[in-house]
DNA sequence: CTTGACTCTATAGCATAGTATAGGGTTTAT
DNA sequence: ATAAACCCTATACTATGCTATAGAGTCAAG
């Protein structure tokens, strides 16, 4: 497979895709006489794969990573981990977004006559600056 | 108060603070004779503000459009919708990594002599594969 | 046998959010 | 009055993940 028609199937831009390579996320493609890449189809899943896995925050370098490693070795349980702590970290953002919400919704209920700033950058000073702010 | 402290105070570096107020994230700072930056105690909370934004996933050109809202316009719906949105894109983010788990485990119970690849590649191949390549 | 669509390498540029450095002036304490 | 700790500007550099361009070669259809 061309890398044009790799790039189209992956919805990625060519440049993209060479990136990658040279990046060492996906195998190194054969070539032809030409110098023209040849994929194997199974390209497609790798790079799908990666950009699911960007799409839930992981970083290219972070994918990298997970390549290396194989079922057999002993990391297994390591990975499980990671993505149990991102799985924790992403819990802990949605719930400060619902915190974001309700003091959102509080302020709507005053704002009329209120002179503050920005709802969201009060909702958001109020819950940093509950843990934050200590020194004087 | 001297721009180190309001750095000191809110875990930034100097030039973090110096950048917001480029960037017009922060007031401009009052000015002694010196040239040094004086600024108020607001400043703080401000920038706490923006660093929890960041956390939620807001740029910082996102939290400077914040700050130019005020409660008195009409864009409140429209922060409060657009909050909204963040929830639910982080929503089904969760519900991803729920799957990725799930895709994880069920890996684990087979993975003796399995000769594919790194679970997580795996799983988010699997997950990006469902609704991803059609085009042949 | 030429045209258009594709490919190649190499290099440079973009946006984001900073960090680092050079070369200078200021403040405070001793 | 001098050292330490602070501040100033300006510029350049970092990392990440691309995107764009130049200048060249390749391939397939008509």
């Amino acid at each position: 497979m061309q890398i044009g028609q790799v790039a189209r199937r992956c919805g990625v831009s060519v440049q993209t895709v060479r990136l990658y390579e040279r990046m060492g996320l996906i195998e190194t493609a054969q070539r032809r006489e030409s110098g023209y890449r040849d994929y194997a189809g199974t390209v497609i899943a790798r790079i799908l794969a990666i950009k699911q896995g960007q799409a839930l925050g992981f970083s290219l370098r972070e994918m990298g990573m997970f390549l290396q490693l194989s079922p057999q070795t002993t990391e297994q349980a390591l990975i499980e981990q990671f993505v149990e702590q991102k799985v924790q970290q992403i819990e802990q953002t949605i719930q400060q977004f619902q915190r974001l919400r309700l003091a959102l919704e509080e302020f709507a209920a005053r704002s009329a006559d209120d002179p503050r700033e920005c709802p969201v950058i009060y909702a958001l000073a109020e819950m940093a600056c509950v843990q934050g702010v200590s020194d004087a």
